[in-house]
DNA sequence: CTGAAAGCGCTTACAG
DNA sequence: CTGAAAGCGCTTACAG
């Protein structure tokens, strides 16, 4: 029903492969053939059919991009960096939402093989031996985002340094004069990151370690505000002469601050808090959240770059990335 | 290199119809040809190309879904209702994410055509003259979700019942005893089918209308924070009686919020204070705002029904949909 | 229950 | 500078 390639040669007297050729850009095209098989084109209102194209040529310039949670805007913005670079490149983004469900990841992979992805862009919350088999099979170029494969998969990366910003963060607040400061702990993978950070750093400090764990995700602000509530709790039953709090998230610190709040704590004047990631709404004056920050855009850009850097053949084995990060000073943390 | 059809019918002696048909699930066909099929597609870990299918087929099962912003979680919980449902029905979902531009709306209808998507579901901020021109070209079912298109379009919508939110909200605050309420305007098209119901509700009651509308956009957090802030300010000045305020957004009412926070006044003692939407954090203890909320997921999914039914000819023109909103009372209304 | 053939709408050597 | 032909990897009447 909708005009082919062929409609349009017909209609202007030419083959079907000169048509094709002034779609693709070629050069070496009389100039007055190009100007009739566009006045055809405008004429026939044709568009050209993307899916015979990514059958003939053997590329489809389709990213998958997976997204942990899509209600989670932390993610949202990490893609939104890679979505910007890809799309400059004549790529588009086909988004995967795993709503954290390691099944749909695989789901996914197998669509991005169906479908014949060019590239994968993933943040898998666990690297199972199955996912990493899938991955083999399918043949197609990944970047990890956020989370880092084993390094045998030969998956390259790109995550912050939460490391090296952890450090950062303390010595921010032993610089306020803070010695004794306790931690949050994120139960996830990077979370175990922050908290190795953390203990390196009381020890090399020679103070003592307190960092407390709670089972609960911490995901969705509900959960991590539960989990940050209870933590504070028993940060405050098991070190009651603590001065500040560095909470792995941002969602953990306002767990926190409930709990400081209802035991009628002030911060910062009784309490220092500190958390992670900027959320938006950290900034609102009734948290004014000191926070460790992570440039969102540009994690998800240096992703696409690395991938492209793939696909095109640059780089076959693109060396890992590890982001700065750096920390926004605000009112919830104070000098001792 | 990735194996085809045809291997797989050369590795068990069949024909390339044959594996079509297994791989389609036909039934006519013995259980030992199945079988040796099946073994077939194990062995050379084949996996059908999507791209010839969706060519021969006249279907690609994909569905268009276009973001606003995909930064903003409102928006994605509602992808993710319609997500779902799509899902279950065997079709895919490609996001668009539109940045809150209407150009890159326009291309993406572009590329909806040329992917030969079976349908889409937009999200426009404005009805433009070329959009509506756009889609008509395109052939390809469409409905919107939370945006009314003009009578005449033929696009049928889903969207909430504003107006009776709205009188919902007034009502409750009313009852509360509340006879001065203000009400921030939100400066968009649902704003102003709110506004129109909260000067009707003034009108019918015989009560002021004090409705304070500031020119500023009031999608992002800090922008809206601003807004909503100078909306107070005036509110204030100009009807210092005032005793309660609905807000067109929880976004709005939190820039109110800051401003009566600076000005002294607390919330809900010296004002109550409401907003809509239901944003996440707007249910901390320091906010603890009465709202009026959406329903997000079930839009979503009532949306992609209403394609479903169109794409799969039960319905050409269904009735645009106006679902209902609810109240949830928190702390920051209290009696007058 | 199964196969041969034509077709989906493009692209791309190959020739001229 | 342009065309005829083959091919991308499936699906689907048509026949038997």
């Amino acid at each position: 029903m909708s005009a082919t390639i062929r409609d349009v040669a017909k209609f202007c007297g030419v083959s079907a492969s000169t048509v094709s050729r002034v779609l693709n850009g070629y050069t070496d095209i009389s100039e007055e053939t190009a100007a009739r098989v566009y006045a055809a084109i405008e004429k026939l209102d044709f568009v050209p059919n993307n899916t015979a194209r990514m059958l003939s040529k053997k590329n489809t310039r389709l990213i998958g991009l997976t997204i942990p949670d899509i209600k989670d805007p932390f993610f949202s913005e990490n893609a939104a960096g890679a979505e910007k670079l890809l799309q400059e490149n004549g790529y588009q983004i086909f988004y995967g939402n795993m709503e954290r469900s390691s099944e749909k990841l695989l789901s996914f992979l197998q669509q991005a093989r169906q479908m014949r992805f060019d590239g994968l862009i993933i943040t898998p919350d666990e690297w199972t031996e199955e996912l990493l088999n899938t991955l083999q099979r399918i043949h197609i170029p990944v970047v990890a985002l956020r989370r880092r494969p084993p390094q045998s998969s030969g998956v390259p990366f790109v995550d912050n340094d939460h490391y090296r910003g952890v450090m950062e963060m303390m010595t921010y607040l032993s610089d306020l004069g803070h010695t004794k400061i306790a931690h949050i702990v994120l139960p996830t993978g990077i979370g175990e990151i922050r908290r190795e950070a953390y203990r390196d750093y009381c020890r090399i400090r020679g103070i003592e370690a307190r960092d407390v764990k709670i089972d609960l995700p911490a995901n969705k602000l509900d959960q991590a505000r539960e989990n940050g509530y209870r933590a504070m709790q028993r940060i405050l039953a098991d070190y009651p002469d603590t001065t500040a709090v560095f909470a792995a998230t941002d969602q953990l610190a306002i767990g926190a601050m409930v709990y400081l709040r209802e035991a009628g704590l002030s911060v910062p004047r009784d309490m220092s808090v500190a958390g992670a990631n900027d959320m938006e709404y950290t900034s609102l004056p009734w948290f004014d959240l000191t926070t460790l920050s992570l440039n969102r855009a540009e994690m998800g850009r240096a992703a696409a770059q690395m991938l492209l850097d793939i696909i095109e053949n640059r780089q076959t084995h693109p060396e890992n990335l590890l982001l700065g990060t750096s920390i926004i000073v605000r009112g919830s943390t104070i000098k001792k």
